[in-house]
DNA sequence: CGTCCGTAGA
């Protein structure tokens, strides 16, 4: 017996009252509107309100056109409801990732005829879409051109259009941009706008340019910040540079005079990252002997870094200590210990966590417990288990992602049956139709694939929708 | 959705 689950996860158990699970409107009415062959509207006697309209939304995600008619029948058609910004915000981050840039236009105008924005929130969504999709330059000139939607620049859009070019790796671009526009606005640019570019220059692992930045900032009289000095101590140990990292934070602890519970993280996290467990679990020490209490996010580092390196009974450890002291576990620290377990060998411990997660830890798994754990059946050739966990999540609420595909239709392969291609070349259309672009060797894959086990037929079918998805045919492949 | 810590990263 191992003492994981020997303890109950909580040390009050409260009498469990049975209860029927509570309707979910918006669970029915997408469910209705997946299955209905052409646009409707139920006719519910459930009251529209901008947070079911949000939840039927989020559920029809991956069902893009089917969100919008939804959207737009809504707008159209019912002359007492009138969406909410956040329902417009959501059908723009549909639109936006469809590529659909003349509904995406049309919505923000709508928007600002009902005089309900668009704000800066939906500029943000709108260019974090351009982005992360390779149009950098578009994403710059929505900001410039923002007020001619209605929309105010100020300091803080600038900020988030800086962070959104660095999220995306576009940190040259962030940072020309805010050269041309230190300036310009009536604050000067602050010591945000500077922690966003260093930030940036330590995602891509250019610790120098991100020191750089921290000289400038200094010279030009912004004060750096906690937030400023966290920032670059993760950028070391992102960059792999363990020894800078280390004496950047001795000299925090020294000059600084001030280190708080991310620092020690980022500190614990980095050591995990580099193989060093012994250093990881002495600052861990460390920080409760400086009477800096740990949270969730350092306990999830420390078991990560001891599944990792040392061994997953010492994460296990860990978790119940967290637990005994009163800490209320996330889906992250379950996801990490989970990890642990799977790649122990202990699927069985593995999926009792998962179970006990839901049942009694209040928490959901979401896509990366899910594809975690498909990573894991498959690698072992558990393909029918990976498979029911895809059918579990596409009725629930958690929504394969990109990720999802490419996992489970990689899978597909190492079992070298036929059968198996042709549930490789079924979720390969499946993932086109739901507006994800895949990779062009997963086209090539799953191609070879169904040729090989003679699936000729088939094979063309994928190959009208690779010309659908954008991607460019393969020349050996045109049949 | 104005910046920093936890789910792998290339």
């Amino acid at each position: 017996m191992n003492r994981l689950f020997t303890k109950p996860l909580y040390t009050s158990t409260a009498a469990s009252i049975p209860k029927p699970p509570p309707p979910d409107p918006a669970a029915a009415i997408s469910n209705f509107i997946l299955s209905s062959p052409t646009p409707t509207l139920p006719s519910t006697t459930t009251p529209w309100t901008p947070h079911l309209v949000d939840s039927i939304l989020k559920r029809l995600w991956n069902h893009g056109p089917k969100a919008l008619h939804f959207f737009h029948l809504l707008d159209n058609h019912h002359r007492s409801y009138t969406h909410s910004p956040s329902s417009f915000n959501l059908a723009i981050d549909i639109a936006a990732r469809l590529h659909l840039h003349t509904t995406v236009f049309s919505l923000l105008r709508r928007m600002r005829s009902l005089r309900i924005g668009p704000s800066p929130k939906t500029f943000a969504i709108v260019a974090e879409r351009f982005a992360s999709s390779g149009k950098p330059d578009k994403a710059v000139n929505l900001f410039l051109n923002m007020h001619e939607h209605g929309c105010h620049q100020d300091l803080a859009s600038f900020n988030t259009i800086l962070d959104i070019l660095c999220k995306s790796k576009r940190v040259e671009k962030a940072y020309e941009l805010f050269r041309v526009f230190k300036n310009r606005f009536g604050a000067d640019v602050d010591v945000v706008s500077y922690n966003v570019i260093l930030n940036g220059w330590c995602l891509i692992k250019r610790t120098p340019k991100a020191l750089e930045v921290l000289k400038e900032m200094v010279e030009r009289g912004v004060k750096p910040n906690l937030t400023t000095y966290n920032t670059m101590l993760k950028g070391f140990f992102r960059a792999g540079q363990v020894r800078q990292g280390w004496e950047f934070f001795l000299e925090m602890k020294k000059r600084v005079g001030v280190v708080d519970v991310v620092t020690y993280t980022t500190v614990v996290h980095g050591f995990g990252v580099a193989g060093e467990v012994k250093r990881a679990r002495n600052v861990f020490d460390e920080m409760i002997r400086e009477g800096v209490l740990p949270s969730v996010a350092t306990h999830n580092a420390l078991i990560q870094v001891l599944c990792k390196e040392g061994s997953v009974e010492e994460g296990v450890l860990v978790f119940e200590e967290m637990l005994r002291k009163g800490y209320e576990p996330n889906v992250t620290t379950y996801n990490v210990l989970v990890r642990g377990l799977f790649h122990a060998g202990e699927f069985g411990r593995g999926e009792e966590l998962v179970r006990r997660m839901e049942k009694e830890g209040g928490c959901e798994a979401n896509f990366q417990t899910y594809n975690m754990m498909m990573r894991y059946y498959l690698e072992c050739c558990e393909v029918e288990k990976a498979l029911g966990l895809f059918e579990k999540m596409g009725s629930g609420g958690c929504l394969p992602n990109l990720d999802t595909y490419n996992v489970l239709i990689s899978g597909m392969f190492v079992r070298k049956r036929s059968e198996d291609m042709v549930v490789a070349g079924k979720l390969l259309v499946e993932m086109v139709e739901r507006g994800f672009v895949p990779r062009k060797f997963i086209f090539n894959r799953v191609l070879n694939g169904l040729l090989l086990t003679g699936n000729q037929g088939f094979a063309k079918e994928i190959l009208r929708a690779q010309s659908k998805s954008g991607s460019r045919l393969t020349k050996k492949f045109r049949l």
